[in-house]
DNA sequence: GCCAACGTTGGC
DNA sequence: GCCAACGTTGGC
């Protein structure tokens, strides 16, 4: 079972959503490294989820992965912001994952949290600049993580 | 709202 | 194949 940390803006879609809507498709991911990331899931895996462009950004919670190599429906459809007129139905270009619901975390683990535990190489969240939607967290990083999500409680 | 970082596009 | 221009992401 790998880890892994999937970005999205709270107003867009954030845990709650998730957690309403128990599963969700994560469409609109139109970066290739990202994408990559995204096709080499397995059934299982967990996932981070990363509230980012909020106040504080961080993680806040935890996802599974409960189908993968899904095609992405919204690049066939040209009224949605993610339609890309590139692919076709013979061959997509953009797959996906649709994620389960686990856990809200009883307090955000902050980006300023995580940049004072980890280094750039060790959470690639942290590194300056850094656009990636969707990256792989190593065994290790991902238990520290956890541990921070169950500590920070109250 | 600003702007640094960075990916993509397109002219050459 | 280079690289300037442009658009987007996302922290601040």
């Amino acid at each position: 079972m790998a880890y892994w940390l999937m970005k999205s803006e709270p107003d867009v879609y954030g845990i709650a959503d998730l957690e309403r809507d128990r599963t969700e498709l994560w469409d609109g991911v139109r970066n290739y490294q990202a994408r990559n990331f995204l096709t080499s899931m397995a059934l299982g895996d967990r996932a981070f989820f990363y509230h980012s462009n909020t106040k504080p950004p961080g993680v806040v919670g935890l996802m599974e992965i409960v189908a993968i190599n899904v095609v992405d429906p919204t690049q066939f459809d040209p009224s949605s912001q993610y339609y890309d007129p590139k692919s076709s139905l013979d061959s997509p270009r953009w797959h996906t994952v649709t994620v389960g619901y686990l856990e809200t975390f009883a307090q955000v683990v902050t980006l300023d949290q995580l940049k004072e535990t980890f280094i750039p190489d060790e959470l690639w969240v942290v590194r300056r600049g850094n656009r990636l939607s969707v990256m792989p967290i190593d065994d290790a990083i991902a238990e520290k993580l956890l541990q921070m999500a169950q500590t920070s409680r109250v």
